[in-house]
DNA sequence: GCCGATTTGTCCGTATGTATC
DNA sequence: CGATACATACGGACAAATCGG
């Protein structure tokens, strides 16, 4: 956890764009301002404000100030955003979870696993498949394959609880970028065996390839949702289409 | 577009990254080597650096290095990824496109659109729905809601053309940050109507919100898109998630 | 284990350019 | 035109992590 005083800025503005402390389309004080009310050098302020911007939740404008562009809305589903675990992601939805290993092997990649997931052939893995449950409802299943080269030990009962808990807390590793692709798919006869799909013959399909921080793939996972409880959001600042 | 040293650096390094100058894996040049590369300071490199990792293509380690993370992928469906026009989509997918315009009124915001799509009640509209080709096949149902107090003397011929050409080009206009929402949802008479889903009785949806460089929203679009033909992609850092 | 060299991370102060008002 | 505000760039300082001897 960063205690470095961007990231306190950057925490600080953040809270009060969405407690309304500066309304919607608000213009925010002025950096120099900034500077005399957190006591650092403009650069410090900037940098928060940036990742602000990049969070969607101001607009700078060159020469008039930075305008508050955050507009709370109501969750109705379940989101996804950043990279967090699957219990982050029920904390942060406020849900109640629960989560079943439906098959826990160990595996080795051959060509077609190398060309679907990016891991080299001959990496030994494990594979996990789970399902997840939400209040009770079951609604996710994900295809996980985890390098045993970067994660040792893994267990069914560590599956059943979270992985990245154990990843960050147990084994000291830190996870870095996710790429992720998301798709749409038909139903497999796994996929209705173990989701009620109320009518849909499609599901809402997440792959994903995650990173450490020193920059090797540890994991990649299909992460297949109940497209009435599925969200992702997104915030994209453009980029000068260099004429 | 910008000419901004750090922009020059950042596209040269993906561009050596992308022709594999640099190997997946490999560390790049430290930070020191790149500053007698391209003649600038510290953090004129860090800054091109910084937009390479949030983009996915490396991943720096504390005192280590920074390492290539970047994967060729093979683009088999119709990617989306920053704010683009459908038509610049088009171009990055290497894909011939037509546009036909099904509705093009002009309405007012009530409470009901107001609440779905962001405008302020009252707010004057041009909306307008129109069907997408791709190589002949009609893949993209839209349905656009423009502000006319940003955006003025909209025709449907320039709506069969290229709006945010239009924009940019004719009024100037800078479209600066885009919230979107992606979600999955049955089809509707429309889509049927319009679209031949083969079998899938559902869409994957976009529904965004952009704003202009002075933090005005101007438009709002729901984009839905034939299931096959569906991919998007994006790159997430962890934060630390303070403890 | 220690120390020094290297490399990235954070922060500062300043200067200059450009857009807005 | 001058004042204000954001954008880019420079150079320097120290901290923290890594690596080799």
């Amino acid at each position: 956890m960063p205690k470095a005083k961007y990231d306190t800025i950057y925490k600080d503005l953040k809270e009060k764009i969405e407690t309304e402390i500066y309304a919607y389309q608000e213009i925010l004080p002025s950096e120099h301002m900034l500077i005399h009310e957190y006591g650092c050098s403009r650069n410090t302020v900037r940098r928060a404000l940036a990742e602000l911007t990049a969070d969607g939740y101001v607009q700078p404008m060159h020469g008039r100030g930075v305008r508050n562009i955050y507009q709370p809305v109501e969750q109705a589903a379940f989101t996804v955003g950043g990279i967090e675990s699957f219990k982050e992601s029920t904390i942060r939805n406020k849900r109640v979870s629960k989560t079943k290993v439906l098959q826990f092997t160990e595996i080795v990649t051959d060509e077609k696993i190398e060309r679907r997931t990016g891991f080299k052939k001959g990496t030994p893995l494990y594979y996990i498949q789970r399902l997840r449950f939400l209040n009770g409802i079951p609604l996710i299943l994900d295809h996980n394959y985890f390098s045993k080269e970067v994660v040792s030990n893994l267990t069914p009962e560590i599956a059943g609880q979270s992985i990245y808990e154990y990843l960050e807390g147990e084994l000291g590793l830190t996870i870095a970028t996710s790429k992720r692709t998301l798709t749409v798919e038909h139903v497999t006869q796994v996929d209705e065996k173990y989701i009620d799909l109320k009518g849909y013959n499609c599901m809402a399909v997440i792959t994903s390839q995650t990173f450490n921080d020193k920059g090797i793939q540890f994991e990649y996972t299909q992460s297949r949702h109940h497209p009435d409880y599925f969200r992702f959001q997104d915030v994209a600042t453009r980029k000068r289409t260099g004429l």
